[in-house]
DNA sequence: CAGTGGTCTAGACCACAAG
DNA sequence: TTGTGGTCTAGACCACTGG
């Protein structure tokens, strides 16, 4: 007999691997298993939820379960505060506020925050620094509607990004990854080459139907995000 | 009374976002909140524990369920099959093999592998293009003592990586993101100017102990990959 | 030891979708 | 209508860990 959802779910990894269930193919009912296996209906239902969740078992109400085809690797990141990730690299971190103005953002922002035109926003620019070194060029545009509070705050110290975190509540987002190459401007600010690849993360939050924020990242070149799959 | 896990789960956010659970405070225990919310307290575990996957809350056995100080967005991302991810965009997709052959890789590879010194691996060299253009510059190493029908395979047609997906058993695996400047070869091959920035993505996946391959991926200019929170 | 979360069980009802 | 997964319940025992 196999006991625990979890051994339940390395025992049905197996037969996925191996190729007893073959991809595409449906799987026994949860009912069936559960005799076969001889635990209860609720502990198969947990373990099928998780390859579920994984991605390898496509489950549908009457249809069945499938073991899916081309699994699309599942993949975690954790976006960590910048601040936190620096001082993880065991670096001394600093802030740098370089520009902080109230005004209109460009189209591109008001369409990427869904705002009607010519609503004003809080715009800051910044450098964080690792070392004394510049470590990621931060862009952001912040919805002072929704956290007036920050209009007042002293950001020489504390980032927008950190505040924002602990004292925005938080619905939803979007994130897009991707690769800049180093404009004159940037390659100054962050001392490195014109041309150098820098990696670029764009973030845009909200609560409900209001935007938050919606910054723009630009890393030292050389820097990587890495994860398990 | 509220009913069913989901609504649970929603009630306890609400807590969380309205400031009503502090960050870093203990919350009530599971039974208790049963007996407050009228349900069961498995329903009431079924909600925390999603929270708690979800980065929201810290849970330990004894000492309690917190609520996390700086929440760590967790971002989940799907890695497509190039060929789907091209067909996806609505272009046709077409694989060319560029480079073939069984060698002794470099030792960054090898040990990235964590292979002994001097195996020999097979190496791929390959372009996906989405409707005749370069899409997608891929470098595979392949541990054929893992899979040793992919020497004799006609990879013109599939792609080593699709061939891969669906027929190596997989349990874990490394992902790293970031850019690379093209160099004059990439550049020629990609159709790029030199200098442009390529969002670069390097996956190492195994079984059990065996590596089983290498990739590296470079794509096409103002690549993006997109996600949501 | 005692308190907390982690999980199991058996039985039940519901929601969805194919026929 | 019927078969399937999705979920709820009440009660129980286990596993870990602080005192």
């Amino acid at each position: 007999m196999i006991q625990g959802w979890q051994e339940v779910n390395i025992e049905f990894m197996r037969r996925i691997t191996e190729r007893e269930w073959r991809t595409g193919e449906l799987i026994p009912t949860e009912s069936d298993l559960a005799i076969e296996l001889g635990c209860s209906r609720v502990t198969v239902n947990r373990a099928l939820r998780d390859l579920a969740e994984k991605g390898l078992l496509d489950r549908k109400r009457k249809k069945g379960t499938r073991v899916v085809k081309n699994p699309e690797r599942k993949v975690t990141f954790t976006i960590p505060v910048t601040r936190l990730e620096v001082e993880g690299l065991g670096a001394h971190y600093q802030h740098n506020l370089l520009k902080r103005k109230l005004k209109i953002p460009p189209k591109n922002i008001l369409k990427r925050m869904r705002m009607a035109p010519g609503s004003r926003m809080l715009y800051l620019y910044a450098l964080h620094l690792a070392d004394q070194k510049p470590f990621a060029l931060e862009e952001r545009w912040v919805n002072l509607s929704v956290v007036p509070e920050l209009e007042m705050l002293d950001l020489s110290e504390l980032s927008a990004n950190e505040w924002l975190v602990n004292n925005a509540s938080f619905s939803g987002g979007e994130l897009s990854l991707g690769a800049f190459s180093a404009d004159p401007v940037v390659a100054q600010l962050m001392k490195c080459e014109v041309g150098d690849a820098l990696f670029e993360v764009e973030r845009t939050t909200w609560t409900e139907d209001q935007m938050i924020t919606c910054v723009r990242l630009l890393y030292t070149p050389n820097y990587r995000l890495h994860t398990r799959l």
